[in-house]
DNA sequence: TTGAAAGCGCTAACAC
DNA sequence: GTGTTAGCGCTTTCAA
């Protein structure tokens, strides 16, 4: 008795493998394999057999041996900074749906915004073998980028954006202004932009300097004491500075913001401080994630076509994948929608410019 | 030369392998293979050597070859009916804080609740070599529970529970039971029950029975026509079935509902129909998502511990998958919270019982 | 139509 | 310490 058929014997829980099937239906594993993947050239005969014996045997290919002969894992990486975001959540079911069709499959990893992390986690996806990576956030790290680069890993970001690979994103500061002009048509003159800690790098970064670009087109001062950063460790301090914001004597009467969960909380923040939404104060959203929609929010908001991203998205990614992989990374932008809700009105009396 | 060797001269950016790294450095692949799981008995020289062949190839071990041997894919698969439900997108998060220090990543998929759909896409997580498989999400369907027990897949139900497998749940019983004894407290009578489609299905029964087991005891009524089911497509339908309740003589003070998303949507169609919430009718939910707590929002809900739901069955799942597989499958029931917020409070004078 | 044999890239005995 | 040698379970020429 040889070995291996020994230790089978032992373990009969072992998982059958296509060697158990040739054996029981009397043909040689090349056949069971021509059968599984139905390739054409085997007699009707002989394919019941193998399939009736597969049946018998509950056999499964394993999925290690066919990724390594296929050279591919039909997985994808999906780095997120905080799952339960609403948006990369919405982003992540979208992801699923549109990879699903291809015969992928996501591998999900959540960084917490740490770059640390995400060099962390983009390793371990790559030890993992996935065939290419979905970025919904990217802190830019030298060592992951040089990584993705010289492997060749097709990756692809998505709702933000980097010259490193293709992406698919909305245009931040289009959105911004699309925004800031709705407050500017309402009466606001007096805008503060409170910033997010939590939202992409890049994306981060577009969409302040589009406040800032889009203040400056208007002739409205877009001081960087207009702006507050809301960070997740530093709580106290932005409640001073919100504090400080909004008890000047010119104290903004509206806030564009960098998304919608900071938005959220603002809008928390104002009222907790006795400051009415709209009524003392407008705020304006980024993201469109589907609470905002709720009638107790009600907030007025830049909409991202997320349907659109991820579908986009995972078919480019899907072509890097099984194409040529040539060619340079492509950028795509798609433009936001304004989705005017509640949270905005025109300013109080005492704030409004006199009109003509 | 031969045939490889040629074609890795033609093709040079071929993923480098642990013989490349063995012929650069000048030993066998064995001590390759000891310097990258550094495992002891090799000299800080070879090693040194190895290191640098590894750096100067860009080396990294090929995962699917790694799991051929290792018998294990490091992976487990998430079912999920939503995965842009709050509660699920929390769930996830926990689920991979939780396995990834284990080494494990997680493979995401979104049945929709719908069976079929639900079936594939085990199936697909099966074929994908999966190690186990945590299910938020389970319709029961005899072909999964089939195919999962007879292969001993290690499985594991997150807030949710049946007889097949493992799974940490909260008493869902009690739950509602805390709910309306709430809504008792505070003086209602007249209490309605509603129902959502999409929560898991066992789950929901557990809850709608714990409605009408509670509302036994306490001698009040439970008749069927209390209960209201939440049905994303038969919305027209829910929309009759609850004016219907809501204009009747007798019509209930206080709502308990089967989960938060259903309470919040319960809500917003109270107050389009000018019935204010907690003022005209109270609202309970179930899970204690994010937004619950958000001011605005403000629901009074039962809480579901989540961090202990994901840490404790990811735990068990990978001793089921590292353990010996053995022994009967272990449910365990977590007690939840209730959060009482403003979405709750006494009846209307109206309709408030006579005090002694 | 079917089978033999050579890998895919790695780990793990076991020998040296 | 290091190398040799079998596999792991599958796909894929290439013969027969």
């Amino acid at each position: 008795m040889t070995r291996s058929a020994e230790r089978r014997g032992r373990d009969s829980r072992r998982r059958p493998t296509i060697n158990d099937v040739a054996r029981l239906s009397q043909v040689s594993k090349s056949t069971v394999s021509n059968v599984l993947r139905d390739s054409a050239g085997v007699s009707p005969a002989t394919r019941e057999r193998v399939l009736g014996a597969i049946d018998i045997l509950g056999y499964r290919p394993n999925a290690a041996a066919r990724q390594l002969v296929a050279r591919r894992a039909q997985t994808i990486g999906v780095v997120s900074g905080d799952l339960a975001n609403s948006f990369n959540a919405e982003l992540l079911k979208g992801i699923e749906a549109a990879a699903s069709p291809h015969g992928y499959m996501a591998l999900v990893c959540n960084t917490e915004g740490h770059p640390d992390r995400e060099a962390a986690r983009i390793d371990a996806l790559l030890k993992q073998g996935v065939d290419g990576i979905a970025l919904l956030e990217f802190s830019g790290d030298r060592r992951v980028v040089s990584e993705l680069l010289t492997r060749r890993v097709p990756t692809v970001m998505l709702a933000c954006a980097s010259d490193y690979a293709d992406s698919v994103a909305v245009d931040d500061q289009a959105g911004i202004e699309m925004g800031i002009e709705h407050l500017i048509a309402l009466g606001h003159r007096k805008i503060a932009y409170v910033d997010d800690a939590l939202v992409e790098p890049g994306t981060r970064e577009a969409r302040l300097r589009g406040f800032d670009m889009t203040m400056l087109r208007h002739g409205l001062p877009a001081t960087p004491d207009l702006v507050v950063t809301w960070d997740e460790d530093a709580l106290a301090a932005v409640d001073r500075a919100l504090a400080e914001l909004f008890t000047r004597t010119d104290r903004p009467t509206a806030v564009m913001t960098a998304d919608d969960a900071i938005a959220i909380r603002l809008m928390e923040a104002c009222e907790a401080k006795g400051l009415g939404v709209p009524d003392d104060i407008s705020v304006v959203g980024f993201d469109g994630i589907a609470i905002a929609g709720l009638s107790r929010i009600s907030l007025t908001t830049i909409v991202q076509p997320q349907q659109e991203i991820t579908s986009w998205g995972i078919e480019m990614l899907v072509e890097r994948i099984e194409g040529d992989h040539g060619g340079a990374p492509q950028q795509h932008f798609l433009r936001p929608k304004l989705a005017v809700r509640d949270s905005t009105a025109p300013p109080p009396a005492a704030d409004r410019p006199r009109s003509a």
